[in-house]
DNA sequence: ATGAAAGCGCTAACAC
DNA sequence: GTGTTAGCGCTTTCAT
């Protein structure tokens, strides 16, 4: 009663595996009658085709692998939500890894993924990876790959990423059009893309607005929540404090908003934060965060579909770069001076 | 150069493709010079071990399917990460599914996955099931599963589950210890065992305490963010504000604390909240929420932990129930009367 | 309409 | 130490 096998059927039915075979997956060349007996049968033995010995022989497996740096971080859980979504949707298995931000285990997962013979892979590189290799591979493999967030560039594998320079310009704009001229930045490390990109929206738009930069209000530290608490104590201990701050995520804006508080700083009135972040965690900023809104389920639903078509079409994508739009969401912690 | 199978190499040296299998997996049968050519040229010829082919043979896939209703919730997203910790540290894959708190769906991600012959499935039930059938299916196909925070009562399956009413009843008892009597529950809905146990722990608590039991302080309303609020409002324009509101678990707290905070109350002074949730949480809210601590690591953690074992070690659980210890977190959101 | 033969890539059992 | 044979459960020709 344990695993039965289409032979199985075929014995208690005095026919051929074959016409199991071909009854089962609705074959032409079978009589209706003849079906409906297996149908019911195999129902009735209580069989469950295995589908690892349909992938063997049709080398297809109908499964995404997917690596992620770390699950803890919501934008990330969101991702992988919306992928697994869009997979189940057309008839794919998800099998995710985490890299927990590491070259060696981001290497691990992917040779698995492979082994695994994974029709496609989603990947999110780990902050460290800067080795090439593993990627080369599964390009010489065939495998078509979709990075999203985090990608190499110069790869034949297309990538999904936010366009993050053009978002801190926007968002800065607009923060300045209300008026606002003195604003600090808490950059995260300027040495990671993200950093550089967000650090050099800030920089250029002060520029272009005629707006002096001063290097004691952009503060490095790092990219969670005790990084943003850090750097505002000491932009508090300073003396000499912004308007606004613009925070690099939501984490490091958490920070930020905490050691204000725990300054006796009123957000807005008396500073103004806003960062990059995603309409589902403003909400639990009290007040509620300004953001430049990154959509996470957007990323991953795009990067899913891509990778599926790809798949399915046998496109051999030219290594596109994707840009998901982000946009600018007004909430409460920075006041709007013009009406 | 593309998918090169132990034959390829088998033929590039001129020997059995036994050899090669043998000797890329360490067999001592082979001499060690072989073993160096062999291993050298597949390294060469990039030859990546098919293990769908080995999966059919051996029929065991090294996977684990996980079933869960909402990755969303960080509360699951935590859970699954431990999960996908603890199976990687052990040598197996993780494929996730999502059910979206649909029965239907979650049949169909069970059937999916033992037809892909998973070796063990790890199962949080959706909130609307009732039909035990695809676990019986389970059952008779000898697949071992954990079931974990949601769970089937008299099936020969393990769960891990918290103690929900011991947990409010500790809790309850230290926050009337501090000297309050006026508390007031937010209990979700009372049909589902999670809403039904925390409001009986709740019940039984103050009855044992002597203190009276107010119905029109308990509010029934649901789970989410908004049922929170809403309670919270009619709570407030009730006119009569208890010292304390119990949540029956955070989003239903943040509701909460949105609203009263709307309303011009200081939490702790004017109104204190608390409710199940988890330390990583805690940070979220402002002030610090207190939490009857139900830490998702440990349950994926000890979830997988038990599959793993059941899986290994061919035990046939009898349906043991596990219980993670919950423990309360004295924060910032109830002010603490007795030093 | 039904079935026999061959093979997907790998491994276990057994011989040489 | 190395190789031969057979088989995991299924599907795809190709006969009948």
């Amino acid at each position: 009663m344990v695993n039965i096998r289409q032979s199985d059927i075929a014995k208690e039915l005095n026919i051929s595996r074959v016409t199991v075979s071909k009854a089962l997956r609705d074959h032409p060349d079978i009589s209706q009658s003849m079906k409906k007996k297996i149908v019911e049968t195999a129902g009735k033995m209580g069989y469950v085709p295995n589908l690892i010995a349909r992938q063997l022989n049709s080398r297809r497996t109908f499964t995404i692998g997917i690596v992620v740096p770390d699950l803890e971080n919501s934008f990330f859980s969101y991702i992988v939500d919306s992928m697994v979504d869009y997979a189940t949707e057309h008839n794919y298995y998800v099998i995710l890894t985490v890299s927990r931000e590491k070259e060696s285990i981001e290497k691990q997962n992917i040779e698995n993924l492979i082994g695994m013979r994974v029709d496609g892979l989603l990947v999110c590189l780990s902050q460290e990876t800067t080795d090439r290799q593993v990627f080369t591979k599964v390009g010489k493999m065939n495998i078509p790959l979709v990075f999203f967030d985090r990608a190499f560039e110069n790869m034949k594998f297309s990538r999904i990423v936010f366009n993050d320079k053009p978002g801190a310009i926007n968002s800065l704009n607009r923060i300045i059009l209300e008026g606002y001229t003195k604003i600090a930045s808490f950059s995260g490390y300027s040495k990671t893309n993200i950093g550089k990109e967000r650090l050099e929206g800030f920089i250029d738009t002060l520029t272009k607005n005629k707006i002096p930069i001063r290097k004691e209000w952009i503060i490095e530290g790092g990219f969670e929540l005790k990084d943003g608490y850090e750097s505002f104590k000491k932009l508090n201990s300073s003396g000499n404090l912004p308007e606004v701050v613009f925070a690099v995520n939501d984490r490091v804006a958490l920070g930020a908003y905490k050691a204000a508080k725990e300054a006796g700083l009123r957000i807005p009135e008396d500073i103004g934060i806003f960062g990059y972040g995603f309409n589902e965690i403003t909400d639990f900023f009290d007040p509620q965060l300004t953001v430049i809104n990154q959509d996470p389920r957007k990323m991953g639903l795009e990067a899913c579909k891509l990778l599926i078509n790809e798949i399915e079409k046998e496109i051999k994508s030219g290594g596109n770069k994707i840009y998901i739009e982000e946009e600018f969401l007004w909430r409460k912690s920075v006041r709007r001076k013009v009406k």
